[in-house]
DNA sequence: CCATGTTTTTCATCCATTGAAAGTTTGCAT
DNA sequence: ATGCAAACTTTCAATGGATGAAAAACATGG
């Protein structure tokens, strides 16, 4: 009936605004004292609600900072299953990691100063960045998966896997290095293009 | 004065003894109740100490399934370190890769059926699966910074980063894959060594 | 056997996480 | 409007991992 974005109901805009206040106060609190010293109940305070909810929005305190992995690799998929038909599948990973690299900077709903935090409280939290390992690597079989797919025949599976760890394993040694170091996102994104292409051209004979 | 083995005394043995003791519990409980269902309390019941002992033996309850992990990157940059005057970046890396695979199934404190059990374990308890990421991404890490120093002026810290992470890749997407249907050891370092040769071949354009 | 340094145990506490029951709010149909 | 049902939140209680501190048990060297 109406468009999509008047017709949610206040359910839903109360939801979006909870979920959002918990990522804002999150974000804040770690800054300011660290992920440790910060606890879930200062965390729902922060927002306003009781530390129960919190649960209902997160599955856990490391999920607020990656409330939107999901997303992202969704993006990163269909960008495969739409490679040009003429691409090959060195050019096709480095778009990816274009798009990477890209969209890390331009966030729908966190500042550029929110991102590079979070950038930096995940480098510099062990068990946050385990998780984020661990999202990556389910990124690479999903993406070795796809890279199959999209171009059958052409790619096995060790292929795929050989060539997404390259790609995948450089951008990720070379911007570790550059966020570590305190980079500035353009400088990350221009060392992680650069990584990408050095593994790109490794990689060419893949065809 | 005396030979080391018997030098050390009544207290060293114990600590040994121990240690075994909650790394054997661990394992046998997992294996019976499943790993989150499995209480520390529980483990260090079975091992004869109190629960706060075992953190004076692992640092969580992931380390205990983790214990060697030190050990063995220790053995690999060794490896790197050692190389041979004419080998190849990529040769040393297969190597490498053989020097993993082979080991992992001559523990020297596990008996083959525990350390399949540890492998399944890791592999199907997503925080332990995460831990072994974060351990091999430092490995990583490390190994590409020794793969610099290998071949100082031949190969660039982007170049090592791209041929490791290729290697590691391959053989890690491969090496789950058997892993996770059930194959045994023989067939899981099989699969790892092809893997191996065919990101290896990819990468002799690196010399 | 004693003095000493270590290790283990006890005890107390913090915090993340989860289940269940009770209380509110929102959406919808009458 | 009114009121019911579904969706959410809060409260309460409990579990289990992790850590600090002080007391107790133990090994070592003299």
């Amino acid at each position: 009936m109406q468009y999509s974005s008047a017709m949610v109901g206040l359910r839903e805009r109360k939801k979006q605004r909870t979920r959002r206040a918990l990522v804002d106060a999150a974000l804040r609190l770690f800054a300011d004292k660290g992920y440790e010293e910060t606890t879930l109940a200062e965390i729902a305070a922060a927002a306003d609600v009781s530390t129960r909810t919190f649960f209902s929005y997160f599955a856990s305190k490391e999920d607020v900072l990656f409330y939107d992995a999901e997303e992202r690799m969704e993006r990163l998929l269909a960008l495969v299953a739409s490679r040009g038909p003429h691409e090959s599948p060195a050019d096709l990973l480095v778009r990816l990691i274009d798009e990477i690299v890209y969209r890390s900077g331009e966030e729908e709903d966190l500042t550029l100063e929110e991102t590079r935090l979070r950038m930096r409280l995940i480098m510099s939290v062990p068990p946050l960045q385990a998780r984020a390992l661990f999202l990556l690597f389910d990124t690479q079989l999903r993406l070795a998966e796809a890279l199959c797919e999209a171009y059958p025949g052409r790619l096995g599976p060790l292929d795929a896997a050989a060539a997404v760890g390259a790609l995948t394993g450089a951008v990720k040694l070379a911007a570790m290095a550059a966020i570590s170091r305190g980079a500035s996102l353009q400088e990350i994104s221009d060392t992680a293009r650069r990584a990408a292409a050095l593994a790109a051209s490794g990689l060419r004979s893949l065809g």
